[in-house]
DNA sequence: GATGAATGAGTCTTCATTCAT
DNA sequence: GATGAATGAAGACTCATTCAT
């Protein structure tokens, strides 16, 4: 029997379950916060280093006195201001989700506005900029950092994206080919999401094909009924 | 017939660029293969040791040492068989693909003698089953290892996904309303893989409900212009 | 009389051995003296807040980083009058030692006046009560601080009880049942300090209860062959 | 106004109270136990280095790295027996309390054959040569160590030995002239201890002196009533 | 083959202290 | 005088890996 222990133990037989290794309880936020110019700086040099460091070595190239050295701070200095080491990567993701969200509602007004054919090609040219603000960084806090909990953060944006569409969907549904506006908003927002992230990621030549967009509007399109120009 | 069998689709033999941070140099080969049967054994209790951790701890909590201890094996053992710790998540990974890909293909033949309707519906639901296949481990997997670089192999899957659906879509390219069927290969697999992925990872109930394979398979016939039954 | 004042009595003269660890070199003499009214209420900020930090977090958790912040004074401002954290504590003794010596000696001469028996008990009731000044901070000095080596001087407190002790039963020697005063004045005081000490600290109830006193008088004047009244 | 938060303010007010600084939570409990013989010599080796630099460097001075070297071990080595530093000074106090308890048991029985005036003397005796069995040690690990909570256990002797002598004064009641042998079994306790303990530690020339017990065995007695040799 | 004791480079983090503003 | 940003030496502890038995 290559089994020690009775409690779940074959991996074969793993429970169906979705809590992952709960988040670090680590407390994140920063220490204090900069009051003179100088200081600012400093925080400021510190996180673009981090940011610098996580993208050319990845998580766990990043060490704190890494960064530190890369900032050239002494590792005191980034002490005063983040906690440990979870703290620089949950100022950095704050930080760019904020980037992203502002990408996103800056000009969602704007959008709300125009016919909806008009719409679904505004929000995915909208998804499209949002995930290139920072692209090498966004696949490393997407694909690497699940583990310092934040990233809960840039699942709840998914799920506030969810119940925009789903209302959305719902006050046209007369209009359109679709019977429950929240399945059809989970297929739509994982689809059009997922497939901004791929291409911006991996496939950055197909940005610069203007089939790109009308092939993915058409996905949607046609899904939901709306007549192609 | 667009695929003649799993070895010809070999993913050996693609280059989407998924390595992230220049992939760790460290050999993962095993260092041995176990002869006797006691020794096959081991290295399953090893293996089995390893899964449970990285589920129960994440890749952070993984340490050889755990794992030895948790197989029962001295860890003087464990590196008569691996050769470093990025050997025994190498190890798994190629297991957890071996996994996967046997439940895709050992339906597909079958998939492919059905009309064109069914063979979505068909393949949509062997996707589904083929992320169920271990689900805590593959998200462990899927978010926290790319490091090893060998994870690029479950990304590669995709990859083998495109060119076999490109390979179908160009066949019946007059049937069907799509122009480029590389391109309509990308956004369906894409989209289909991460709506698979997310359903079983985050949003278990909705697999309950017999509406979410509809939806999905209503997706992908309208982009397709597939007549709905 | 056996002794004049506390100032003839000067523990400064004493060199009884309780340095232990080569007493740490540092200079902990005041930096400067506060000439000012606003900077003595600085300098009795810090010390209170120092005080209120070795009780709640013992001599580990005092970092002169946390005494600034919470005497809510720049640690810059610290330093303008402690050179360093040995400084600090040494201070706090100074001020304790004190308090203590003063609680005594203020009584003394008064004591002097009365018939032997009623001497014991006096002593006895000072003892307590110099030990009540300020119970939990002399037990973090006592029990944590003997490092700074200044430390001794509170242990000296002993040996000055001593002396005076000593002289004391030298000038009764007729009427006492004792043969050597110094002897004598080792054992009793050391039995009384430490019977104050722990009552004090350690069984708090037996003070409020009027037998305590009593029975350590007994132990006194039996030995000495005082009449009990 | 020197005083910033209202909470237990000026520490001429700090409130009376005995528990000190929670004692530390940490886990002191063996990492494992050592099985081969090699093994056994690497702890004995480390704890004697623990010893050797308490000693002569005092708590503050004992850092793990300088144990392992003094050690001649690397650090490694020592954090496989020891989850922490203050695991090394509860293992070196357990071993001493051992030791002393020991050296006091082992005799007693032998003891409790003699007359009263005989018994006095035969403990104090003992309590001499349990104080004496390392001396310096003791004295870093009674001075300096509280913190670890782990001394908790030094305390508890005493209290043990205060109800062992609480019930030999209760039985011999009669004969005694005490009233409260609880009370009497404190003050006995508290003050044969102490002077034993500073006999060792601060005045090791009385100990030569032949007069030293039997002045101490006059104080015990005389308070007892029990009659003189 | 198996064992587990030993290793030590590498990380995180703290805190006394300085000094430019 | 006061401030608080910056410093960096130092210490606790981990863990992948080796190797003698």
């Amino acid at each position: 029997m290559w089994c020690q222990n009775a409690s779940d133990c074959s991996y074969s037989q793993l429970a169906f379950g979705y809590d992952l290794v709960r988040g670090s309880q680590v407390k994140t936020t920063p220490r204090k916060a900069p009051r003179q110019e100088r200081a600012k700086a400093t925080v400021e040099t510190i996180l673009a280093a981090t940011a610098r460091i996580l993208v050319k070595h990845g998580y766990d190239g990043l060490t704190t006195n890494a960064v530190a050295a890369a900032a050239g701070v002494s590792i005191g200095s980034l002490y005063q201001y983040f906690p440990n080491k979870e703290a620089l990567v949950a100022a950095l993701i704050e930080d760019h989700i904020e980037r992203m969200t502002a990408a996103i509602f800056s000009e969602l007004s704007r959008v709300q506005a125009l016919p909806l054919a008009a719409q679904v090609r505004a929000v995915i040219d909208l998804l499209i900029r949002a995930h290139s603000v920072e692209p090498k960084l966004h696949r490393v806090l997407t694909e690497q950092v699940p583990r310092v909990g934040r990233i809960g953060k840039i699942l709840e944006l998914d799920a506030i994206g969810q119940r925009m569409i789903s209302g959305m969907l719902a006050m046209h549904k007369g209009t359109l080919a679709i019977r429950d506006p929240d399945l059809s908003a989970f297929i739509l927002v994982t689809a059009v999401e997922s497939i901004c992230h791929r291409a911006v990621l991996f496939s950055p030549e197909r940005l610069v094909d203007p089939r790109f967009v009308d092939e993915t509007c058409l996905l949607v399109n046609r899904y939901l009924g709306i007549a192609e120009q």
